[in-house]
DNA sequence: ATCTATAACTTATACGATTCACTTAATCGT
DNA sequence: ACGATTAAGTGAATCGTATAAGTTATAGAT
């Protein structure tokens, strides 16, 4: 493989082909006010420039400045899940249109990884950094991550010393149960999670608001736990719950996953959804919930969201008000999870 | 939003509470052989590194060796598919343990972005370029692209003048027909895609491949065609082939969306997978995949092979007897689609 | 005792931009 | 007609690092 080889062409290059000094592309270049080149002189500057193929060297212009206009942002798992692509495509938009560069790190959760990426990142002497994981639970982010402004991103530590951007999982939860509620439906089995992280408890705190709210009796042998980020258990749960003898007239499904297995169960007892069974999932993976037959309606997790709102919060375009919260304490944004209406309820 | 403010110690700052040059600083830092620096001065600088805190800055080291070690990867969509992931995690990890950096850049498939996403690269005096898309397809993109060193990640361009890699299409349909012909089907009914994409002709091409070395006439009636990036066409496509006289015995899916809606349409008519009818799909989404019942059998695309592939291309690491592949073309890699066994099969 | 070679550094320059301070010529106000 | 102002630039310093070239002191060879 032949190497094509440094761009050669400098400043200096251009300078001489235009016959001026290299102060005065440089004043071109950025149209520096005050600074009063003739609009003949820049018509030849930018001449010479494009004859040239001259590009500015931005490494150059970093050194120079003292900025480098580049945001760090550090997940766990950059693959496998395609809620990773959501947030990242939130920060690189909002990260653009304010100039700034995104450098992202993959760390698999591995804590010396993430210690590397985070070196790494202020070595290239970003302005900042996002930490982000792909499910919302708690961190403990390497101390380094402190040397520079950061943001935590669906994720939070323990004393809340650090700010973060996360789902509001008890409003999904609450949420999701009033649209079965509004249906009509009274008996609203839940189809929860086992795991012991925000969303399940948040979730089913938001279920039994919203019952609440209603005046309807909290029924603990309405809900099912299971794994829900193995396949499989929300076909037993659902069919478990069917099969009681005052069985619910909807689920509400911890996730889309387990609302695919309840789909599975329901066909199989000969039940339709949504006339016999409503239903509604949560995370809106498109590839799950817009292919089901029909199609589920559920609740979207915020991804794209969480990464505009942390790169604007970097950038300091977070309005103040919005910061306060009670303290001094760093900001905890939560981020709503809208309902996305399908064909299941 | 107060500033944490820019990280002042230096090399300079170092040398001094050393009691050295800088120079030797960056001797020691950079373990410079040939530079006889007695162990005892190497651990005084290097305990002066740590009492104050000093980190390298890597734009400035980029500038005075006049190496980034970065390279540029635009893609078109980031979000949405889970594919980005893979392909990007391959790459990533092919970076990184090449000290390499990865600027991602994203388009939306924008043209003007395009162009826009090369051109800040090339400023960013990246050593190459990966110029990804998440399906295989045809691409013209920008002429800039020919500026560095560039390859393309699945996709190509029409007169092969730039490098490329993609999976095995007709290879990948092959495999997956004979997986059930193995099993003794005969009557292989094939849901295909209509777009007219590299994946539909080659998948199709190998199926016929596949009858054609047994000795199975093709038979054009067992072929359904619909779009496959859309949902819900699966299931009509497997109701009809099913509903024929001769039923085929086993479906080959164009994608595992596809086989999602076979799946309904078995259930449906009672027939249960893979007793009754055998059923293999195409891309290993995992999300899907994993969690129908029964597990689906399908091929998996090489998105982290090809991400890897195409860093070790641009880093000169693929040996030259892989490159030779007739005249002197650029190298149009494909690779192999491995067949992922579950129970439908 | 002198010369050379080596160890252990230091000095100075360059990378490619930005920007401040300075120069020169032309213009203006009175 | 004179000094002051402005237009249109230029020169040089600087950012933080790597590295070639130079310096000194000591050890070793003869």
């Amino acid at each position: 493989m032949k190497a094509k080889n440094s761009q050669l062409v400098t400043m200096k290059d251009v300078a001489k082909h235009a016959g001026v000094s290299q102060a005065t592309v440089s004043y071109v270049l950025n149209d520096v006010a005050g600074e009063n080149i003739p609009e003949e002189t820049q018509v030849r500057v930018r001449a010479s420039i494009r004859a040239l193929g001259y590009r500015p060297n931005i490494g150059a212009r970093q050194m120079r400045t003292q900025r480098t206009n580049l945001l760090g942002f550090v997940t766990d798992v950059i693959a496998t899940t395609p809620y990773a692509g959501a947030i990242i495509k939130g920060a690189q938009d909002a990260a653009r249109s304010a100039g700034k560069m995104l450098l992202l790190m993959n760390t698999d959760g591995i804590p010396d990884e993430e210690s590397n990426a985070i070196e790494t990142l202020l070595e290239h002497r970003v302005e900042g950094i996002i930490f982000a994981t792909m499910y919302h639970h708690e961190v403990q982010p390497p101390a380094t991550l402190k040397e520079t402004q950061a943001v935590l991103l669906d994720c939070f530590v323990a004393d809340r010393s650090i700010p973060s951007v996360t789902p509001d999982e008890v409003r999904g939860g609450r949420e999701a149960t009033e649209v079965l509620l509004q249906k009509g439906h009274r008996r609203i089995g839940f189809i929860n999670n086992s795991d012991s992280i925000p969303a399940t408890s948040g979730r089913l705190l938001g279920y039994q608001q919203a019952l609440a709210e209603r005046g309807i009796a909290f029924d603990e042998s309405l809900i099912r736990t299971a794994n829900a980020s193995a396949g499989g258990y929300g076909y037993d749960c659902a069919l478990d719950l069917m099969r009681r003898p005052n069985p619910p007239t909807a689920l509400f499904c911890f996730n889309d996953g387990m609302a695919m297995g309840a789909y599975d169960a329901l066909r199989k007892l000969n039940l339709a959804v949504p006339d016999d069974v409503a239903i509604v999932g949560f995370d809106n993976q498109e590839i799950i919930a817009a292919w089901l037959h029909p199609g589920l309606s559920t609740m979207q997790l915020p991804h794209y969201e969480m990464g505009v709102w942390s790169v604007k919060y970097l950038l300091g375009e977070i309005s103040e008000e919005d910061e306060k919260q009670g303290g001094d304490q760093p900001i905890q944004k939560v981020l709503p999870c809208p309902y996305v209406p399908r064909a299941s309820v």
